[in-house]
Parts: structure tokens; sequence; C-alpha cells
DNA sequence: CCCTGATTCGC
DNA sequence: GCGAATCAGG
């Protein structure tokens, strides 16, 4: 993809706009945010100022160059193969929203009182479209054409398109299906 | 782990 | 000029 005018002025009032590179990425399309972020350097656009967000108060580098990297020591990442047990093992990554959530679900399926109703149960995220990402719960909620239509976004199993609750409404399996209903 | 922007430098 | 790889940080 090549940066048209047309394309550059949107990235400009993106940028402006406060929009992560990657958003803009995303928006833009068949650029990665790596290819954004030069852009706006070659730009000159101002960068992040050190408010807000995360500045990156890079202390200039210093004559060492990022290049000739240890490529030899690299290619020692494992992938694990965390095991995520169906209900009790959620990541800590997440945090107190993901806690909560695995609570509310637990707690739910235990009491069995009432059917779990159509309308969210887990706290969502509420994120937009392009805020989401291979690990985040792509189930949606609301109506796409209504304002506030947005996805739940909280954190999903590594090929899993939604997090544990949604996994379940999604695939029930028979079984629980009845309990559910 | 997810993410952010900044930087370097081979292309 | 472009952007992947990398760094440094939240």
């Amino acid at each position: 993809m090549n940066w048209t005018d047309e394309r550059v002025e949107r990235l400009k009032k993106l940028w402006a706009d406060g929009l992560s590179a990657s958003q803009i990425a995303a928006q833009l399309g068949g650029v990665s945010r790596n290819a954004v972020i030069g852009k706006v350097h070659r730009l000159n656009l101002p960068g992040r100022a050190k408010s807000g967000g995360q500045a990156a108060v890079r202390t200039k580098r210093t004559t060492t160059a990022p290049r000739a990297p240890n490529y030899a020591s690299r290619g020692q990442t494992s992938t694990n193969a965390v095991s995520r047990s169906s209900i009790g093992g959620i990541s800590a990554g997440g945090g107190a929203t993901a806690l909560k959530q695995d609570v509310e679900v637990s707690t739910a399926l235990a009491l069995d009182t009432r059917p779990i109703q159509d309308v969210v149960v887990p706290i969502s995220r509420r994120l937009s479209l392009i805020e989401l990402s291979e690990r985040t719960c792509k189930w949606p909620i609301g109506d796409p054409l209504q304002e506030g239509f947005h996805f739940c976004g909280n954190d999903a199993a590594e090929a899993a398109p939604y997090c544990t609750y949604h996994s379940r409404l999604a695939f029930q399996p028979s079984s629980e299906r009845k309990r559910a209903r």
C-alpha cells in the first residue's frame, strides 16, 4: 500500500485525534502500526507528548545500534501450551475484570436459580470493532446499526473467539443447554 | 501477556 | 521513503 495524499491526510487527522498507531493502521488498512509510526516521524508530526497516555521518554539511544541483534539467542521463545480448565482457570492477566466475570459465571451456574438472560452478564470491556485483537472476546453486544454497539472484549483463550462466558453461550454442549434454559 | 510510541537501518 | 525489527516502557 502506498501513501497517497488521501491516506496521508487521513493519517494526519486520526493522529491528531489522538488515535493510537495501531488503531490508525487498522482504519487505513494495508499497513502495520510500525508503518504508521514511521510515517508520522517522516511527516514530522508531533509525537505523543509526555502527557496523557504513555509517553516514551526514550533517552536517546546511545550509539549502540539496535540492529545486529542476538539472532543467536532468538527463537528461544517457546509457545507455552497453557492449559485452561473449563471454568476454574482464568488467566490472571485480565485482572479484576476477568476475575469478576468468572465469579459471576460460577455463581450463576451453581445457584441455577433462574436462567441466564440474554442480556449481558459479564462486565464487558465495551470494545469497538477496531479495538478487537486475537485475544479479545468478539461477542457482539447490541445492535450493530444502533449507537452504543460494542463487543465484549474480555480475555479470550488462545484460539477462542469468545471469552469463557460467551464461549459457553455459543458452544453449549446440549447438557448444559437445558440447565441454562 | 496485552499494549503504547520511538528508533535504527536494510531495503 | 518505507517499515520490520527492536527497544523501552505502561
